[in-house]
DNA sequence: ACCTGAACACCGTTCAAGT
DNA sequence: ACCTGAACACCGTTCAAGT
């Protein structure tokens, strides 16, 4: 009866992580901190989360879920050119200003907080379509492995500071998309890619 | 006179600390762990480092070394497209050969171990150049974006583990070399790639 | 029910001795 | 000179009490 009352909460507790995260890097979101940022002790914190993993690996759910939402979808008739380069936009835009949540999911850490195998497969599921749509069933998963190696490879080096050399870094982007685009949308009956 | 014996040394730290760090991640390469591995007490190690920072510092450079050997130079006279081909496999083989080193130099992890800004400059030269001989000086810097954003992020999802949809990842990477290439080499003296 | 202080294990690092 | 045990700060986590 004298129960003592809830001083914060799941959602809470994942807030406090992610700002923290952003702010510092995975390595500042530690227990101690998320405590003193949601005013409690850091043993009341397994109430809410099993552990640090834990929460680190619901931070990374939230952002997930986030991602796909500015996504969004698009119409089956549009062109695949056309929606090819606005759902790498968006992807950008989300990354870039997610930087560290975006290196949580798609970074080089340890296996830690990946992405389920089905939660993979529908991710891809969206580019796969279009790359197909672009290039034929047969050459799609290597147009859609070309295509999110180069979106995830720039702006990997993009948040990690790789691209010093002055430039237009956003018209790069640009000119990628638009190189790849066209190679490929050229490709659609095209003569074999392959040398020698 | 009495004087203790070096029972270890800077080689060897780095050593264990390059193996530890391929067989557990860089939070695996512990001061204890080294230590133990090069048969000295922890304290004994800062004789040698300054600390765990800068051991993983030197695993880092030590890495790049060996990485710019690996990669070797190209003769001035080469064809700019099968040059640039060999160099993004190389690169590729080594950092598949050395995923936890890669991931040091090239991850999304904090400016920890980040290249020097002149090294930064040393190490895309080659590309640049490369790019130039492609694509002309004018969309030069793009075009080596385009091609370092690609190689980097295939290999990082490689590494990460991304590719998961079945189908040749090496002949993945192949096709995405050559599309692009291919697509590079067309736009020589070509129309403007921009679209609207 | 939820909170807390105390305690433990673990890791990086320092330092006063040892040889 | 180089080595070591002891000690400290810090962090994740557990647990016996408290209310």
């Amino acid at each position: 009866m004298n129960a003592a009352r809830a001083r914060t909460s799941g959602a809470e507790i994942i807030a406090a992580g992610r700002t923290l995260l952003e702010e510092g890097g995975v390595e500042a979101v530690t227990m101690l901190a998320v405590a003193d940022r949601v005013g409690v002790r850091a043993p009341s914190l397994y109430k809410r989360v099993a552990g640090r993993s834990a929460l680190i690996a619901a931070i990374a759910e939230g952002t997930l879920a986030e991602l796909s939402e500015a996504i969004g979808t698009t119409a089956d008739d549009e062109d695949p050119a056309v929606a090819l380069r606005a759902v790498a936009i968006r992807f950008r835009a989300f990354a870039l200003a997610n930087p560290r949540a975006y290196g949580l999911l798609f970074g080089d850490e340890p296996t830690e907080h990946r992405l389920t195998p089905e939660a993979s497969a529908r991710a891809s599921q969206p580019v796969i379509g279009l790359a197909t749509a672009l290039v034929g069933p047969e050459h799609a998963l290597n147009a859609a492995r070309l295509l999110t190696a180069f979106v995830h490879g720039f702006i990997s080096m993009e948040i990690g500071d790789a691209f010093r050399l002055g430039g237009n870094v956003d018209e790069a982007f640009r000119y990628g998309l638009d190189v790849l685009v066209d190679a490929l949308s050229g490709q659609r009956r095209g003569r074999s890619t392959r040398r020698r």
